[in-house]
DNA sequence: CGTATGCTTGAATCACGTCAACTGATGTGG
DNA sequence: CCACATCAGTTGACGTGATTCAAGCATACG
């Protein structure tokens, strides 16, 4: 969501970038309840926050970060995580201190008010995430989130050709949309079939980006895009 | 949510209330994409935000507000909401101008920061709703309702004796749990005949609040509540 | 090699939606 | 005052979308 910011604001955050961190697949960042101290801009690969559940039960994912998210900046304001922060792939994150933060937002409030406006995005794509869950089947709820993925990803120039990489299994995905993991493969198959898209070894390939869209009942108003 | 704020901060926002205002049931507050210029605090009744759906389908409502919500305080930084808001209920609304917050804000920073942490608190009650929406069945999801409300009613008093007021019809239910009413009507029966509450005349009685509990897998975690 | 992980498919089961009918409460106009 | 419409709630019968359980395959890896 890096477009949401003004180049003066982008180069004054990026001069307060502690430090580049790479992190494997499958790492806990971040616990429910844990004190935060920094926040995270996510500068290439997948994250998800999730919602632990019993043991034995697989935790919820509510909400996916990509390229360009500033991934807890959440916990900002608040100072504790009410959730998980995951790795899902390799990821490179830019570390920034809440300390320097704070600095910075003290002294141009602009950017504080920026920063803000990042997050309630974030709110906006939970409420799209209720929205998904609780109104759509599971085939319009895939393509749906499919779509989301195709105009985030976009806003950093990461579709590129046919689709864009997605390096999720089918169980990320069964994650993600609160369904079975068999389930998401029978409706992958069905999307193949019906000619609108393929998901092969992490590329998302959009074979009818039309017919996606109005499968997916995808309406992007909630991204709030630039221009 | 007033119980997040300090004395100071609450004395010097209610300052810059520009009035009262009422506004029957059923009344849309805000239209998606509208341009907004005032945040409304809800100080009576209940409102609801909902995402529209295709003619005959109803809206999908995605959050419900309750006394003591900053109801469209995600439209001061963003200046534009991305859902619709309506009145549940009567309301009695106390209103801001846009402009006066961002004086305020701007004269006192720190209340800034607690605004912020207002609607980061909304952020983790949508995600909460994404993760009720996507990973808990009918009975559980409508337990899980009841708790979540009976605790956030319950920080500005108005959970008194055996319960509280919940003047929302089964289908009003069905629109915040994506279900239908149908299902509800059973889940009540269901959640009655178990000893647990009951609905009666828009009143939600608490037979056996540790079984609702532990029925509704409910951890309050999410609302960051004082203390 | 053997083992783990992800993908794929079939058959049985279950949760929930759909359709339909009926009730009781409330309200409205003749 | 009654006839009628409307709306929330209730229940039954039936259909279907999704889960569960199970098995089989392919690929990667120590």
């Amino acid at each position: 969501m890096l477009r949401h910011l003004s180049p003066s604001h982008w180069q004054a955050l990026s001069a307060s970038c502690r430090e580049i961190r790479e992190l494997p697949a499958r790492t806990i960042v971040t616990l429910k309840g844990e004190r935060v101290r920094e926040s995270l801009l996510l500068v290439g690969g997948m994250m998800g926050r999730y919602v632990p559940r019993p043991v034995g039960a697989r935790a919820q994912m509510v909400a996916l970060q990509v390229l360009g998210d500033f991934v807890d900046l959440h916990g900002l304001p608040l100072g504790v995580l009410d959730h998980e922060i995951r790795t899902v792939t390799d990821v490179q994150l830019a570390v920034f201190d809440h300390a320097d933060l704070l600095d910075l937002i003290d002294r141009e409030p602009d950017l504080g008010m920026a920063l803000w406006s990042l997050t309630m995005i974030d709110a906006a794509i939970h409420r799209h995430w209720a929205f998904r869950m609780a109104a759509l089947r599971a085939t319009v709820r895939l393509a749906n989130l499919f779509c989301e993925l195709e105009t985030r990803l976009a806003l950093c120039g990461a579709v590129t050709g046919d689709g864009y990489d997605l390096p999720l299994t089918q169980i990320d995905l069964a994650d993600a949309c609160g369904m079975t993991a068999v389930h998401v493969n029978r409706v992958l198959r069905d999307l193949r079939e019906g000619g609108c898209c393929t998901l092969v070894k992490g590329r998302l390939r959009i074979l009818d980006g039309v017919r996606l869209h109005r499968l997916g009942a995808f309406d992007p108003a909630f991204l709030y895009l630039p221009d």
